[in-house]
Order: structure tokens, then sequence, then C-alpha cells
DNA sequence: ATGGACTCTGCACCGTGGTGCAGAGTCAAG
DNA sequence: CTTGACTCTGCACCACGGTGCAGAGTCCAT
């Protein structure tokens, strides 16, 4: 059991951030002490660091719930569904953009730009 | 050659979304009429649909920036290499949440939760 | 039981990425 | 050559995701 200032160093975020995130409902302190300190366990540790990384990952805090409660609430299903299809779209997005960054560097520039290409269908 | 409200529609923007491209330095009409009216050729089109898309994957509009400046700039290299492993990070990260996600699916929820596992390292 | 470090709440502020409005000017079909 | 739809610039405003500060209270080692 840490205090918010330790699990905010340990997450490589600021505290006003884990307050934040506690109004959003995405972070929740496992318990107060008796004056109202938060305090934090392991747990509380890996959420914050997926939330940083999902919203890395261009997932807005609305989509960071999301993935979050997808795998605490009983009726999963669809929106699972939903999520896997776009996380593969964004994937194969990516993959473009990669290949056509690699095009780049191995064959130079061209009059017509590949990178643009790989997402402008 | 189109005006700039037949540009938005076809790219799914709004004409002011353009025009604030357009101060970022991302999408400049290919030429203007004598009364200053922007007009843009398909290669714009292209532009746009490529920022909207890569916007939704993360990017920011500075990192958009730098992605197209690395295919029509001569001196790629390290820019280019250093994108490349970004999104090779990211890949990797969506397919982890994808595969935690489609685990919940298939095994329904279990005490600990893969999905946060899939990113808390 | 006290000093210093830490935390509390509430509120104001910030950067990014847009979005909307006003007032003036432009374009082209009739 | 009018008229209605469109566009121009500049500026103000918005939502999201934080970040910082003030003033009051808490914790705990000494």
């Amino acid at each position: 059991m840490v205090r918010i200032s330790e699990l905010a160093r340990a997450a490589g975020v600021g505290i006003s951030t884990v307050r934040f995130y506690e109004r959003r409902g995405l972070v929740v302190p496992t318990a107060r002490s008796h004056g109202g300190y938060r305090h934090y366990d392991q747990e509380a540790l890996k959420r914050l660091r997926f939330i940083r990384r999902a919203a890395r990952l261009g997932f807005t805090l609305t989509e960071v719930e999301q993935l979050l409660s997808a795998s605490t609430t009983p009726d999963v299903g669809d929106v699972v569904t939903v999520k896997v299809a776009e996380i593969e779209q964004r994937i194969d997005d990516l993959d473009r953009v990669r290949l056509a960054l690699l095009d780049v560097a191995a064959n130079g520039v061209r009059d017509q730009c590949p990178v643009i290409a790989a997402l402008s269908d």
C-alpha cells in the first residue's frame, strides 16, 4: 500500500494526473487513511501504466474506460468484437505506414509519395 | 481543381479544419483564384485523408508533419528509422490488447484482468 | 507535541486540435 | 449586371487531457 506520490512516480505521471484519472473513474484508491489520504495497491499501478500506454496508442480516455470495463463486466460480447475490429484496422494502417517508410528508406524519394499512398484510399 | 468545400466534403472534414491544417503547413492549396479562392488537386485530397487517418492512429499533427516530410525531403535516414521503431512498438502494443480482448471473449472474465496485463509491464 | 514533508479539495489555467461567427469580397448562372 | 451561394480573413470559442496553485489538514520521526 503506497501513497499517491509513490504511485505517481512509479508510473511516471504527475500526482494531479492520478487524481484526474480518479475523477474520470479510471483509477480508484484501494483505501483511504483515517485522515483521507489515498492508498494504492499493486493493481492500481498496473491500471495506471495501462492507461498511459493505451492513451499513447490513440485511444481516448473514454475508450480506455471501455477497454477496462470489457474485462470486468460479465456481459462482454459485442463491445469486445467491435473493439477488436477497430484495433485490427489500426494495426493494418500502422503497418502500411511502416512499410511505406521502409520503402522510402530503401528506395529514396520518388515523385509519388508512398507514405501518403499508404493511408489515402 | 476543386474549391475548399468540395475538398472538405470529399475528405469528410470541415472547411475550417482544412484552413487550420493549412496554417499548420500540412495542406497547401495548389493554386489561388484571382480573387483569392483556394483551389486543390487530387493530391491534396490524398494528403488530407492521410492526415485524418494518421491522427486517428494517435500521431500528433507534428508527427504527421514529420511523416509527410520524411517522404519529400532528400536526407531521410535516421528520422525514418526512429519512426519505424515507434510504429513497431505501437503495433506490438495494439496486438497485445487485441489478444487480451479475444482472451476475455473466449474464456470469460477471470480474477486477473488480461487486458490490463497486456500493457502493464 | 512539534516540525517538516506530504496530502487534501477546489478551482483556475494550459496546449492541442479543431469549430464557428462576422463582415467583406468573389464567382457564375440567369 | 444582378443575385444567391460560396469564400475570404481574423478572431473568439470549444472539448479533451491534463497541470498548478492556495489554503487547510495529516502523518510521523524526533
